[in-house]
DNA sequence: GATGCGTGGCG
DNA sequence: TCGCCAAGCAT
């Protein structure tokens, strides 16, 4: 006989934990919410919410995006972190207008051929917006299922063949209740079944969890990764843009270079800005966020 | 497959 | 305090 299956608890479980966020509600669209995926990529929820909410009151469909300059997208993004996603959205934006009709596609394979849309938020549009069947494995499933199945306090640093097996052999064949599904174990991972301090006696399968049946042994691989921050190019380039992104138009030189006093490393970020297509230098020696 | 890419909160 | 972590993607 197969072990049990964590389906119906899971679902249950979500039906009465769920939080209400705003691109789960009935009137989220399939922009709004490909808007939230790109947004919640690497970044909290609830420093999402209030950017979310001004793109979709500012930009409320794709053509209403893509017909500003892609400077606009990267100001209005704020202070989310990795700016180069709103750089993406806007190239969404511009594609899905040109492309698609100005319709975000259906198709798992067409949105993934979109600019930032990746396994997951191909697979995660797919499920949330369209209803659509697939494994949706975000680092919060991972670790669920990685516990739940596997036995382990964490998963691999990246995802694996058996992982992708895995979560799709525990995928309900019924497309609606699938989406349900996947949204539902990600909401675990993020409410329950964290990284840091695992809330097992709130969780709806603790009597099947691999994990917590074993004693809930500690990590045992290579350490996980410690990004250091403090000193890199990733902080200069995070001060360079903010001067930008706090300016109405164009700055000038000196504005940038008193933000960073390493001549040598504020050159090489601002190089690096310039070739993502974040920052603009103008003829006239200024500098501006695209056009 | 390993790296680079922001930002801020929390244990 | 400070390392870890947060709905990844592109190269």
């Amino acid at each position: 006989m197969s072990s049990q299956m964590p389906t119906e608890p899971v679902l249950q479980w979500y039906a009465e934990n769920a939080r209400d966020l705003p691109w789960r509600e009935a009137s989220a669209t399939p922009w709004s919410i490909l808007v939230s995926e790109l947004m919640l990529q690497q970044t909290p929820v609830v420093r999402v919410l209030p950017v979310w909410r001004e793109w979709m009151g500012r930009w409320p469909t794709p053509a209403a995006l893509a017909a500003e300059p892609s400077g606009e997208a990267v100001r209005a993004w704020g202070r989310l972190g990795y700016p180069r996603r709103a750089l993406r959205l806007h190239a969404c934006a511009v594609a899905i207008t040109e492309r698609h009709g100005g319709r975000v596609p259906d198709d798992h394979d067409t949105l993934l051929a979109l600019p930032g849309v990746g396994a997951y938020t191909a697979a995660a549009v797919a499920s949330f917006a369209f209803r659509q069947r697939h494994a949706v494995l975000d680092t919060n499933v991972r670790r669920v299922l990685a516990r739940l199945r596997t036995g382990v306090e964490y998963p691999p640093k990246a995802a694996t063949r058996a992982e992708t097996k895995l979560a799709e052999t525990l995928l309900p064949a019924d497309a609606e209740t699938a989406a349900t599904w996947a949204v539902a174990v990600m909401e675990l991972g993020a409410l329950v079944c964290t990284a840091r301090s695992p809330r097992c006696a709130d969780c709806p399968v603790i009597d099947q969890c691999a994990w917590y049946l074993d004693g809930k042994p500690p990590y045992d691989g290579p350490p996980r990764r410690g990004q250091t921050y403090a000193g890199t190019d990733r902080q200069c380039r995070g001060r360079l843009l903010a001067v930008l992104r706090e300016t109405s138009g164009p700055v000038e030189k000196p504005a940038l270079d008193v933000v960073w006093s390493d001549a040598v490393q504020r050159e090489r970020a601002l190089d690096g800005l310039i070739a993502d297509g974040l920052v603009d230098p103008l003829e006239d020696g200024r500098y501006a966020l695209p056009r």
